[in-house]
DNA sequence: GTTGGAAAGTCAACAAGTCTGACGTAATAA
DNA sequence: TTATTACGTCAGACTTGTTGACTTTCCAAC
């Protein structure tokens, strides 16, 4: 498959961010800097035994408390037996609560413990902290087509659930 | 540590990109985004019973062809032992072909086979497509923003590498 | 030259986190 | 009553990461 993409294309307008070697850069720079993205919140989940998986959780489970451990499962995107035991680990250490379910009682619904919740806040915000420096490094505009992008490359499920997040205030 | 920020700063533009709700939106556009990113290459890479480590590989020696372990140990930020897994799985298999270093004996310089490019094309082909479809969907200006907010999030070491990658002719 | 340390790479063993598959229990829906 | 759903758990496997110990090779100081 061939993909050049000429100097001057019919609309009259450049499409030479289209090239292979664009797509090529901004490939690699979705990887290096996910890692990025990812280091300081590993660094203080390594401290206490827990992964990524763990911070996963978590950060959903903060979004939107009460939520079951189904609904979990599918913003996650991984298999329940996964799930599970990183969910036990966290119940048992006290940082995560399972309620039986209000309406339905096989439901489990889900909580954070406060002292789930001061996790919660000291990963996130060591994550907003790099995230908050690249903004503000990038602007306003260039945050504008950053969420732009990644929202294009989402596939539609993905899409529809990043957008049924719901707007959260802020850290209070 | 607070972190909201008033609607009317002092420079007098607005920085409401900056409040704590739009770095957790980015946050986790991050998240759904890298997921969509990998699941085309994941697919291919299920069926030859690879991974993504091995996709990594692949990648970067495609990308500088006759590098040392060492350097390529240095770009995917893991340890010797772990790559050597990869390594030797993708040398058996008749992918990468490891050649004794010119000036230095201890060193081993990586190259991939006609097997092992063709591998590469298809991986990339797949991982471009989307790519190329979320440029195109978001244009170029989003695509800049969205390059200028991916390189401010990488380390100064990072982002050193990421520069240092040179660019490479189209697909031929 | 020899030797002794550093660098590059390999082997072995273990842990985290993912998966599939099977099964059990409780609650709800038909 | 029966079928389905939600959840939890056990067992077994695989990928990918880790540490620790080892060999080979190189280089530099003596």
């Amino acid at each position: 498959m061939q993909n050049k993409v000429s100097v001057a294309p019919a609309g009259g307008e450049s499409l030479l961010f289209l090239t292979d070697d664009q797509l090529r850069r901004g490939i690699e720079a979705m990887f290096f800097a996910y890692r990025a993205f990812t280091a300081d919140p590993d660094l203080i989940l390594a401290e206490l035994d827990y992964g990524r998986a763990h911070h996963r959780a978590i950060h959903f489970i903060h979004r939107e408390p009460g939520l079951t451990v189904t609904a979990l499962l599918d913003v996650l995107g991984v298999t329940k037996q996964s799930l599970n035991r990183v969910l036990r680990t966290l119940i048992e250490d006290g940082l995560v609560e399972s309620r039986i379910g209000r309406r339905d009682r096989r439901e489990r619904q889900l909580y954070l413990t406060d002292k789930g919740a001061a996790l919660e806040r000291r990963l996130s915000e060591a994550q907003r902290a790099r995230m908050r420096a690249a903004y503000r490094a990038a602007g306003p505009q260039a945050v504008a087509g950053f969420r732009q992008v990644l929202e294009a490359m989402m596939d539609r499920d993905t899409l529809r659930q990043y957008r049924a997040l719901k707007e959260l205030p802020d850290t209070p």
